[in-house]
This record gives C-alpha cells, structure tokens and sequence, in this order.
DNA sequence: AAATAATTTTAGACAAAACTAAAAATATTT
DNA sequence: AAATATTTTTAGTTTTGTCTAAAATTATTT
C-alpha cells in the first residue's frame, strides 16, 4: 500500500499594518543592494529610527519573514519574499485599478495603493487582477507579481541612452517624485506613448523628441529618468 | 464696504480605524432607539467590555464626535453622524463594487467592506461612487447616502405582508446572516428578482411563489426576513 | 593597533486600545 | 425606602509600535 503524503507550505502569515510596511521597504532594497539590508536604510526609508527597526526586525525574525542576526543587517526568507510580492502586487493592482477605472493621474495613485496593499484578501485581489484583464505592469511601468509571486522582467533603457532617428515607446519612470509626474502629465506623456527622437544636443545632451506630433526640447535629466523600448 | 465671510464647516476630523467602527456602530443603534445609546449595547456589537467602550467615548466626545454624559449614554454630534454615513456610505458602495464588478456573492462581502471601507479618501469615494453609475442601494438593498451624507429611503414591506396574487421586486434583507443569504443565493434571489406570490396557507403562513418562472415554497420564516415592493 | 566615528542594540518610557477587577451610579425588587 | 441587581466607570495592566538616551558593536582613520 503507497500512502501519498501532500505537503502543504502554508506561506499564510497573519501581519499587521506596519509588518507588511517593514516588509515591503526590506523587499524593495533587497532589489537594490544584494547583501544584507541595514538597519538604518530600513529607518530611513520608513521615516522610524533605528530603535524600532530592530525591535521590528526581531519580530519579523520570529515569524520567520526575515533572517536576522544581530549588527548584520537582515535577508528576506522564502516566506518573507512571497509575503513581500504579494505587498507589492495588492499595490500595483490598485494603481491599475484606480488609473484604468477611476481616471486617477500617475501622481495620485502611490499614497493611495499604499492603504489598499494592506486589504487582507487572496480572492479579491485575485478577482480584481481578472476584472483589469491581467495587467502585466503598473501605471509607472514597474511589473506586477502573478498570485505565485512571479512576473517578467520588462527590459527598458532609459530615453538618455537612446540615439537619435529611433522611436520608442514609454514603459516607466524612474524617479516617481509627484514633480516628474506632473511634468509628465503636462506633456502627455503616459504608459505607452509614444517618442521620436529627432536630435540630440552635444553640449547639455538635451534630446528633441516628438511625442503626439508635437516637437518638444527634453532635458537630459528627463531623459535619464524616463524608460523606453526601442520600437 | 461690505465683507462677506464664508464660514467653512470644517468636517474632516482624523479617525482611527478603531475610532470609526465605535462611530459607525452607534450610528446604526441610533437608527434603532431614539434615545441615547448605552454602553452595553456598543460594546455587544463591536464584541468588546463596557469598560473599552467608556474609554473610548471619552475619546470621541473629546473629538466633539458624541455628546457623552457619565452613565447617560451617548448621541451623535452634526459632526459624528455626518461622519459616521461617510463610513456607512464607503462600505456600501464598495459592497457594490465587489457585487457587480468582482462577480461576488451578497454573503461574501460584509467583512471585505468592513476593511475597505476605512482606506481614507473622498475622492476615492466619489470616483468610485461615479463609476458604479451613482447606485442608491446596497446588495442588501440598504440606502447608499449621497456624498452630502443625504438618501432617499426605499418604500420596503416585508414578503411575509404581501397578500396572494402579487407580483412584488426584492429590494433587500432584514436579517443578512451568512445562512440566509446562502438560501437566497441557492434559491437566486437576489436584488431585483421577480417573485409572483401565488398562494398562502393559512396554517403556517408558508407561501407558494414564482421565482425565475419556478414554483417554490418559501417559509413563513424566510418571508420575515425578505424585504420586497409591490410591483 | 589605537583612537575616533558610525551604526546598531538595549533599556526604559510613552500612547493607543484593549483587558480585569473593584468601585460607583443607576435601576429594579421586595 | 431599603435591599438587591444591573450597568457604567475608574484604576491599574497588557500589548503593539513607537521613541530617547545610553551602551555595545562594527567600521574607518590616523
């Protein structure tokens, strides 16, 4: 007689509000530096003091989302990743949703998802992915993490990088301060548009483009913080 | 020289979560007694001890959200009750949404609403109050009130009241436990079904109804608890 | 390698929101 | 109206997440 034995990782934590904050900014510097992440990095984009992230991360420790050892900094564990992405993907779908749906502009969604992301349902958010059609990024171009966790890489360059007589297609921002945004909105530069690059000036290596049939001037530090895919 | 002054009634007050379902529960108990209402019976609803409820009173009172007299009870301000249909508002329009855009079914959504309806935005609210096309009543056929805190009560009479040989339009339901919805659900019974009453037997009050052209029999139980309109 | 600087942790305190147990006020009986 | 029961409040704890200030550790200079 065989006996099959089905194994289940229950990856189903139950966190709070400001564990799935700590969280998600540990997730996001993880993309970033590959060591162990600081205490102090955590502090700062938390805007809390040291004090609380390590009370935090002991915390966290003990529920086993990070590995944590003391004056070493912190690493998510497999759990903690997963918990992580799923953060991640309550936000982006949000945004999704409140672009799409609502006509919210790139700029007023963050603050926003950053309440939504803590909606505690599998099966909304899961609903609301089939209801925006399975979206692969969000309104800032940044992947969206499937209910497994997983999501294709989208390979952008930055409009800086591009040569002139090429057309590209806008995939996301780099710097999302609410300024870029604006600047962006005021352009009508949004998720899919759609730039010609004309020339480029030596000198500051400002770039004339052409976006929606009208010729405009960018400066290089637009360029350098707008990704595209040469189309 | 004239000057005219706009007097701005500021209602925005910030309120914890836990501050806003103590504001929300005494509305409802409001719509019930019209006298003050006593601590007891917050505390059974929110499933807490008389004493956190006090605690809390005080704090809203110190908010000019409740007026509140040492064991006298406690009533809404202009500013509690106004804010508390914000809430009442959120939760029921956000029921909307997971009914009609995320294909959820009427017992599913009370407790999502009881997250959603905390996240923190009027536009938010309104937007998605326009993209449901401005709805007036709930799953449960409960009014939805306006973003002025303002709506028009539905003319509902219980199905138990309506005699033989009428058509009636359910409108909503008294009691809205997971088993009851789960028999409507079975039955597809849902807001806006058709039911023809048939026939009543005088014993039991049981009655013999049309529902999606096929006769059932419905109880005089499940009848108390059906709120329809004649048609 | 010793001194200094920076980072991280510990220890102790505080506010919010809950609790228990005892005291106070109100309501109901007898 | 006195006795009893119920309700409500107060007083003192607990837990979560934060803080400050001091101590410990690690990193960087000289």
């Amino acid at each position: 007689m065989y006996q099959i034995f089905f194994i289940f990782v229950n990856y189903f934590v139950y966190m709070t509000y400001s564990e799935e904050n700590y969280l998600k900014v540990i997730y996001h510097l993880s993309m970033v530096s590959l060591s162990g992440i600081n205490t102090n990095a955590i502090a700062e984009m938390i805007e809390s003091k040291a004090s609380s992230v390590t009370d935090m991360l002991k915390k966290l420790a003990d529920k086993e989302l990070v590995n944590y050892q003391k004056y070493q900094g912190v690493t998510l564990t497999q759990k903690g990743l997963h918990a992580a992405k799923m953060i991640v993907r309550k936000h982006r779908l949000w945004e999704v949703f409140l672009v799409e749906k609502l006509d919210f502009t790139w700029d007023e969604v963050h603050d926003l998802a950053e309440e939504l992301e803590h909606i505690k349902s599998e099966k909304l958010i899961n609903r609301l992915d089939e209801f925006l059609g399975f979206p692969k990024v969000d309104p800032h171009g940044d992947p969206i993490p499937d209910r497994y966790g997983q999501f294709t890489k989208v390979e952008k360059q930055l409009l800086s990088e591009i040569l002139p007589n090429r057309k590209v297609m806008c995939l996301g921002v780099k710097d999302s301060s609410t300024d870029f945004l604006k600047y962006l909105d005021k352009h009508q530069i949004s998720l899919g548009s759609e730039i010609e690059i004309v020339s480029k000036e030596p000198f500051d290596q400002s770039l004339v483009v052409i976006i929606n049939s009208k010729q405009i001037l960018i400066s290089n530090k637009i360029a350098t913080n707008l990704f595209v895919k040469v189309i």
